[in-house]
DNA sequence: CTTTTGCTGCAACTTAATTGCAAAGATTAA
DNA sequence: TTAATCTTTGCAATTAAGTTGCAGCAAAAG
């Protein structure tokens, strides 16, 4: 796993001390996070100073967001070589039971045959259902 | 077509004269309509009247909703048939440019393969780019 | 060392979604 | 038919998420 320095380096963000601790908070979680689940999470960062760092993230493609369909965008780290184009793309999956949201790496991205003259550049898929541990 | 009050009787929701333009207005465009939209088309209709009967409207499987990353949720009305199963799911399509939202019916939605003992009950996929109109 | 640029924290604001409540309307029971 | 009950509606107020302005501070550039 690369260090956060590295990332930050990587995707030529500068780093500062706001960054780090969001970015590192952001690793350390399994599930995706929305700007009030790091807020309490780090409850000496500011709001607006997280607001902030999470939109230079996205726009240096350090973190990718997710309409999950709970009312707050969510967070997640990009792999390794993402530069979310439509080729980095992969599936979301909400439980409707604990209600986190992951990243389905390993599930494959099917090409999608558009209508005539339609271009995809970016997508937000998102399964909802029950996760292993909620499915029983 | 089926008319308004058809779709309302067969979906078992009492017919009346909000539910009637709210459903009448959905069906005439061609694209997802969020609460604002709808708003601003039937002036004068009360807000908070067109938000429960939208609330009403997807408990019952009348319509959708969309959330295509504008920071509004859409709501399109069901096709015919439609009980907002894994099966009757359908790609959107969101235009970054005229930002308008689509069902894409036609588009076929593949059998995803989750990783073991994930349950699919619902899903909002929307893919972004530009539509036929936009993308010269 | 001085200037410039960018980051941070605070407070305030915007916008969308949601709720409480009372009045109006529709339905059911007597 | 009338009374009682339940539902829908409109208005006003609130909640919640996201966003911005500004001043102070720190880092980088000259």
């Amino acid at each position: 796993m690369q260090t956060v320095d590295e990332i930050l380096r990587i995707k030529k963000v500068k780093i500062t001390a706001v960054r780090t601790v969001v970015l590192r908070h952001l690793l350390s979680q399994e599930k995706a996070q929305s700007l009030k689940d790091i807020e309490n999470a780090l409850v000496h960062t500011d709001r607006s100073s997280i607001f902030r760092t999470l939109k230079t993230f996205e726009e240096n493609k350090v973190i990718h967001s997710i309409e999950d369909g709970s009312g707050m965008v969510k967070y997640a780290v990009c792999a390794k070589g993402c530069n979310c184009e439509p080729k980095d793309l992969h599936y979301h999956f909400y439980c409707n039971n604990c209600n986190k949201t992951f990243c389905l790496f390993d599930v494959p991205f099917q090409n999608i045959e558009l209508p005539e003259n339609f271009k995809i550049q970016q997508a937000n898929m998102v399964i909802k259902g029950l996760c292993s541990d909620c499915n029983h």
